[in-house]
DNA sequence: TCTATACTTAAGTAGAAACTTAAGTGATGA
DNA sequence: TCATCACTTAAGTTTCTACTTAAGTATAGA
């Protein structure tokens, strides 16, 4: 649906807020309610659900509304898509690094 | 020097925009020139200045300058904070999953 | 020395982001 | 039934972002 660039953009853009960041690591331990997210924060319940809305349009976060109760929780693949992003590019800089002290290394000898 | 959150933050920050992640993506394969990083991109040059000292601000990327040239390069440690930042919270999640199957398979049989 | 190259600085602008307050909606429980 | 709880919507404000163009500065090469 998406150019694959676009989901990396959202995803990103939602892990640099630091409240959204805590909504991620609370959700890490579990699921939670959007009043429980909101409790440690110091805004708005209605700030909150837009920070809620960044981290579901990011697919980040998935939520699901039983009564009057909206409950949250983490979606894996998304935050598994952002961390091979960087994995992979890291992972091309340090094999570049590598080859070349091994090239230093098997030239000191001349 | 600052909370190691602002660190996040700006990391995230950075990643968050395409022409960056291209950016990086380009000075994974090796170090480059701020011309050559702003070849594949469709901006003015300042475009790319203020997107580098994004990055640089962000501790992903280092530069120097050497005569006129200056020459970028990936800060692999400012990648792996990051990554590690998501793949910490992705483990807990499966771990907490883990946990949870584990417990419903030996509850199954009562 | 003169000109082209490789940035660099400054200043301005349109649109996005992160809140706020005020006013709902629909479930729950006494 | 009716107050309370748990969100939800709408609208407005302020700040930040991602550019732009125009005008520099310093180095390199002819």
């Amino acid at each position: 649906m998406f150019r694959q660039d676009a989901v990396l953009d959202l995803a990103f853009q939602a892990l640099a807020d630091p409240s959204r960041r805590a909504m991620v690591d609370r959700l890490a331990q579990g699921p939670a309610s959007v009043s429980e997210l909101a409790k440690p924060l110091a805004m708005s319940l209605p700030a909150v659900m837009q920070h809620l809305a960044v981290l579901e349009a990011s697919g980040l976060v998935k939520s699901r509304k039983v009564g009057r109760v909206r409950t949250c929780s983490i979606e894996p693949h998304a935050l598994s898509r952002a961390e091979h992003w960087i994995a992979e590019r890291r992972a091309l800089w340090e094999r570049r690094l590598d080859r070349l002290g091994q090239f230093l290394d098997e030239t000191k000898g001349d």
